[in-house]
DNA sequence: GATAACTATTAGTAGTATAAATACAGGAAG
DNA sequence: CTTCCTGTATTTATACTACTAATAGTTATC
């Protein structure tokens, strides 16, 4: 459900395999990496191709390629965390529980200050992009639908906040959202208390009413917090 | 001040200029770009080292390639407005009103939030490296020693919050605080009141109290936004 | 109107030359 | 004998050229 990365092109897949390796740990930091020559041939991939994908990767802080020393893996604290595909692997990789938790803290601090931004800037098609995303939730029959609905509520609410930078945090929140639709036990007694909430919220940003709004997505997250502790602890 | 960016790789500066032509809007979105070879040609590298920075670009969401149909400039809605490389390229071309309400917008979500979190987390290493940026702001005698300081100040806080999700927001934080060197009045004055702010947060996360650090950086972003504020009715 | 051939453009490969950074050897000075 | 410098040799990424393959839009043909 979390897949459907096209691994069209040649050099994305050099990308999707390398970038995977590197973050899940396969590839130790520090030093590592074959030349240029062994790894394309390794791969069955021309040099061309592999360098694409490393410069690639370079740019999003996960290796460092100098003449003579060869390429190496760098350290954790230099990747672009907040890029889709390296949150995307780390998920693929380890949800483990404190990356979730990592996540969750991010929502907790995101979504209730774009909801109150929300609801002072939001222009009348935004909020109509909220609330269709809302009706979509409200008419889902299955989980998929459910998932792809709710998702869509709160890329709207972001968009909703006029601020491009807020908005692209929205590959944490999907990334959080993907966990948290795996992590937790989903029925309809969720959705019972879900629905409403999602409703409180857009009410408060069609009314225009910052507070409301802040607080009703704090409650929110909140829930989804401790739906996904429960889960967790039910596991053991 | 702003521009250690080292340009050493052919490839390097055709990204750098190409992503600042986009950016700055000089190649609008939609549909532009020649092809391949007469573009190489035109910034005279080989088609291998254009192709390998229109693999970034096209990784950082400026540009789109399909066969025969060409290369195109993709909406900002697509860029990664997180990228650092994003923010210094608006940055340089439009320091925009709007743009810097934003970026101030940024640091009142993330800032108070992350002060609260390293009250909580920090370890005692992390607490010195905090303590020693403060240091340097004390001790600092000329404007460029007091910015590099108070970059320092707030990576070591948001470090100490152990959740690097919120640590690579910093090019943000640092992107914002650029712009504020550059924009705002900077006397004897402001630092008489933004040291002892600083001092606040600091003691707060070495107690442990986060809804004091919270309040105390929540201040200090309201300080330097209004400072901000003043600087441009100033200016008119 | 459907299908097939044509064509322009990116995707991908192969081979070669260049430049930079390291490691090592050799020597000079302490 | 040790330490530090210096030059050179080697390894590796960097960069270019020329070529082939795949793909999608267009045109032509039946």
């Amino acid at each position: 459900m979390v897949k459907p990365i096209v691994m069209r092109s040649l050099h994305n897949q050099v990308i999707q395999e390398l970038g995977r390796q590197i973050v899940s740990g396969e590839l130790e930091a520090g030093k590592g990496l074959p030349r240029e020559e062994l790894l394309a041939e390794r791969m069955n991939v021309s040099r061309t191709a592999l360098r694409e994908a490393m410069k690639v990767l370079s740019a999003k802080g996960l290796i460092e390629s100098r003449q003579k020393t060869g390429t190496r893996v760098r350290e954790a604290s230099h990747w672009n965390q907040l890029d889709a595909d390296v949150l995307a692997w780390r998920c693929a990789s380890m949800p483990t529980e404190s990356f979730v938790e990592k996540l969750v803290e991010m929502r907790e601090i995101i979504e209730p200050a774009a909801a109150a931004a929300a609801a002072r800037r939001a222009t009348p098609e935004q909020l109509a992009a909220i609330k269709t995303a809302y009706d979509a939730m409200e008419a889902a029959e299955d989980l998929d639908a459910w998932a792809v609905a709710d998702l869509a509520f709160h890329e709207a609410m972001l968009r909703a906040t006029n601020n491009e930078l807020l908005t692209s945090l929205f590959s944490v929140i999907e990334t959080a959202l993907g966990t948290y639709f795996v992590m937790s036990a989903r029925n309809a007694s969720n959705f019972n208390v879900a629905l409403p909430q999602h409703f409180k919220v857009y009410e408060a940003i069609r009314r225009h009413q910052p507070e409301v709004a802040r607080q009703g997505m704090l409650k929110m997250v909140a829930d989804s917090r401790s739906n996904i502790r429960r889960q967790a602890t039910a596991g053991r």
